[in-house]
DNA sequence: TAGATTTGTGGGAGATTGTGGGTAATACAA
DNA sequence: TTGTATTACCCACAATCTCCCACAAATCTA
């Protein structure tokens, strides 16, 4: 890992099954990294869904194991949270993978519709269409958060 | 042990028999690991039971073990609470376990109802769907819970 | 522009899984 | 021992999922 790269926004549809293609560009950063399984869990933000490929995943959850204190209620609940709607997918042969109704539920995807992908550089989103542009509206990026991310020394 | 990786929600049902079946995912990491016996016991929270791998079982079996100071009245108790209510199931050839009578009443799980696997890394949790979304709304996530969480060197 | 390749989407057949029930073996009580 | 209840093991079947093939649209190439 360490050099994926998604960037973009790509618009595909879910069919009948519950599948969505992965943009061609995405499949082939992971492909050329041979990578053939990704997570799909439940975003931070309500309405969409972050794909992981599966190394980036794994370094996720070795981070969690290791500083989990499973005595702590807090910590069960949000383990819980998180695990509960991860799912595996491996692509299928046509580079596909099958979203569960639960995320799909959460998210606000419907069967048979349509999907945003955006890139997020390691990772990757799954929105619904309206969704996504109902919480660029609710949540644009004020003066104050801009302030705050010059904390960070990010460009 | 170490590396089992249970994660996901999985509705199943409970038979006439006191049985569910183990999810075929969670099942397949079971057998791949050359283990056909767990241990069930009742969950911290409220609500649910717990299922441990044997390797897992017999490693908390140990730590307490260890660690108990049974002159302390609370040290008592808390393995009172463990052991009394822990069974033994192996997985028949179907892959299904027999849920005890006791814990069923404990976690509220009903003979011929339905029930929830949730996969927590190296352990499941079996949950009655209604206790589930009680424990849910009755204790989110909080804002604080995140503040703290973010202290974790998580994501 | 025309052909070749890639990409997005749909559907079908076989394998797997979830679930129910029957019967033999075992444990238990009288 | 005998009768009863419980458990373990097996078979059966429907629903679901996985894998594979097909084809149209889009993109690339010469």
């Amino acid at each position: 890992m360490g050099y994926l790269d998604f960037t973009g926004k790509y618009t595909h549809s879910v069919d009948a099954k519950n599948r969505v293609n992965i943009p061609a560009r995405f499949r082939k950063i992971l492909t050329e990294a041979n990578i053939g399984e990704v997570v799909i869990s439940k975003g931070i933000d309500s309405g969409h869904i972050d794909v992981y490929p599966l190394p980036k995943w794994l370094a996720i959850r070795d981070k969690i194991t290791a500083s989990m204190q499973l005595v702590n209620r807090t910590h069960r609940n949000f383990l819980r949270q998180i695990t509960q709607n991860a799912a595996y997918c491996t692509l299928d042969s046509q580079g596909r993978i099958m979203l569960t109704p639960a995320l799909m539920e959460i998210a606000g995807i419907k069967k048979s519709g349509n999907v945003e992908f955006i890139g997020m550089l390691d990772f990757m989103e799954i929105w619904d269409p309206d969704e996504l542009k109902k919480h660029e509206k609710n949540t644009p990026l004020t003066e104050s958060d801009f302030e705050k991310l010059e904390q960070l020394p990010l460009i």
